[in-house]
DNA sequence: GGTAACATGTGATTTCAATCATATTCGGAT
DNA sequence: ATCCGAATATGATTGAAATCACATGTTACC
């Protein structure tokens, strides 16, 4: 897509595919700063420099989408719904980073496994889950089993868990 | 500065001293979230959430000057420059963040070590640094010496290292 | 000067997730 | 209808980081 230094020319929206952002440090090596997924925006920061300070390079055939520059700048001086609509997604997305820190934070198999399930991360493929929250699937099925047995998840069909519900949450 | 839960009262800027955002998990760990220095501002995602979301802890005599959420709303609407600056600092701690999380998702010490280095991350104690990168200190400084045997990082000091320069980089 | 607190650093042991291996089930394509 | 690939699931082994233990160095304070 663009490499360390091009002059900035938007902002990118990835439809499919997959996007491997990397970055030459100082000592020469190059460093995997973040891969996009599916649904994921990168590059939001170019709108404020005048050069691109990583590389992003295609790992699957993708369909990406780019906004101007231009265009966002325009948008974002005379639209004030827009503006305060970008600056909400962007104050979101720090917190979901944030939450998703936390849980890479915790050492436990079996406490990353639940607090995530809890968090509702688990809504397709156990594989992409326990890829999500930086576990191997083996490792990620061993806790849900766990859990399951220790009664704090209840399994609800083949690859599906769910939080035990606690007792406080129940209703007459 | 303020505990997690507590209803947002603005956004903070650190004139001189240290806190440390830290966030307690279900589990009762505490993380470290974000290290604020001299200059920083934090808590700017408070704007759009009730309640703060992580514990903010001096870690030394610190100097502060919180700006109220209603002033911080009425700017956001009349200045311009405001409304882009904030939006700015937003953008480029979403890609702190998930410089982060790519950092977290490499399982070896060793390569996080070294790319947490490259990255600059070692400034202040190595404590601080073990536990920005979710490691224990012990196998923070094995991995130090480890790389520094290797020749891909050079010791500079007591609980200094800094990244070995490639030869690519040296000029005539 | 003395000492308390904390950072640096390393060695020994344990624990737990990664890895390797394997069986079964499900869905889509032929 | 059946063949194939991927997801689910679990057992055995291994390896690396956590933990425990301890020594030294540095800083701040009385």
């Amino acid at each position: 897509m663009f490499r360390q230094g091009d002059t900035t020319k938007g902002i990118f929206f990835l439809a499919s595919g997959g996007i491997c952002l990397t970055r030459v440090t100082e000592s020469g090596n190059s460093v995997t700063i973040y891969n996009a997924q599916t649904g994921d925006m990168f590059a939001e920061a170019s709108i404020y420099s005048d050069h691109y300070h990583c590389d992003a390079i295609c790992t699957a055939p993708s369909e990406v989408v780019r906004i101007s520059k231009q265009a966002i700048q325009k948008q974002l001086r005379e639209d004030t719904a827009f503006s305060e609509g970008i600056t909400k997604r962007l104050a979101v997305q720090v917190q979901d980073y944030r939450q998703l820190l936390t849980l890479h934070a915790l050492k436990s198999a079996n406490d990353r496994v639940l607090l995530a399930v809890e968090l509702g991360k688990l809504t397709g493929s156990v594989t992409q889950f326990a890829n999500q929250i930086g576990l191997t699937k083996e490792a990620c099925y061993r806790a849900l089993r766990d859990l399951s047995d220790q009664g704090l998840l209840t399994k609800t069909g083949r690859g599906r868990y769910a939080p035990t519900p606690r007792s406080e949450d129940r209703l007459p």
